[in-house]
DNA sequence: CATTCATATGAACAACTATTCATATGTTTA
DNA sequence: TAAACATATGAATAGTTGTTCATATGAATG
């Protein structure tokens, strides 16, 4: 971000806080790599089926056609579903026979998905 | 989830942990109205803009104009994305004279960035 | 080694989403 | 109260994404 950062701010000439409010956001926003890979992590966490997946693997390795019966989908919806979790590293797979088994890859991902478990029940207290 | 579970699984015959694997997972995944609400709050995640748009809002309080100078963009685009980053109670705000003021409504959303980047800094140190 | 089983993959299509543009709403000020 | 300013919103469009269908790969088995 930093290189876009516009360091005289024109508008709402009122409250001439804002350029001290640009030095202080300066350098705290990821660089737009870092952007994109975050907002990427966070879209593979941002679909049903996916989200379903991992919570089944939350309990067990589970191989492909089991997650498809468990689920109730399709064996290709659910491969092409867990390809895209792989290649986000969130889940692992390994060959015993015929059968591939997935698991998770990582402990981040209890932590993220109870954490946005938390915020919706925060929703329906209030 | 509980209602769609098939009791008596047929596929991968050889290993057949898999009806104490399906009583395993069973009631553990959420139900389909908590899984559309999560996937639904990752989706907000799962964009570049509202992502900066949080970032900025880690460091202040913030009116509408400013984040669209700060981060190079439209008014309209960013009031698009603040409207949604609203709906999900990510963001509050408040009216001061013309201005509208922004700023985080909730605790979560620092520790979910928080975890979304530790498992991206992950990858990079394998 | 041909067949069967488990999984992966590519193309196609429908559904969804982010930005832009034009305009509306609401507040302040001259 | 008209003009200027800050923000919101609706429609349109381009780009993205998830599922399906057909088929390919790869391992086990008879």
């Amino acid at each position: 971000m930093a290189e876009k950062i516009v360091y005289e701010v024109e508008c709402c000439e009122e409250h001439l806080v804002h350029n001290e409010l640009l030095r202080k956001v300066d350098g705290k926003v990821p660089d737009e790599e870092e952007i994109a890979d975050l907002s990427d992590l966070f879209k593979v966490f941002g679909d049903a089926t996916r989200l379903k997946i991992l919570f089944v693997l939350f309990e067990s390795e589970v191989c492909v056609c089991d997650l498809a019966e468990i689920l109730n989908m399709t064996q290709s919806a659910i491969s092409h579903q867990l390809k895209v979790l792989k290649q986000s590293k969130l889940v692992t797979n390994r060959r015993e026979g015929k059968s591939i088994f997935y698991s998770l890859a990582d402990s981040h991902v209890r932590s993220i998905i109870a954490q946005g478990r938390e915020h919706i029940e925060e929703d329906v207290k209030k």
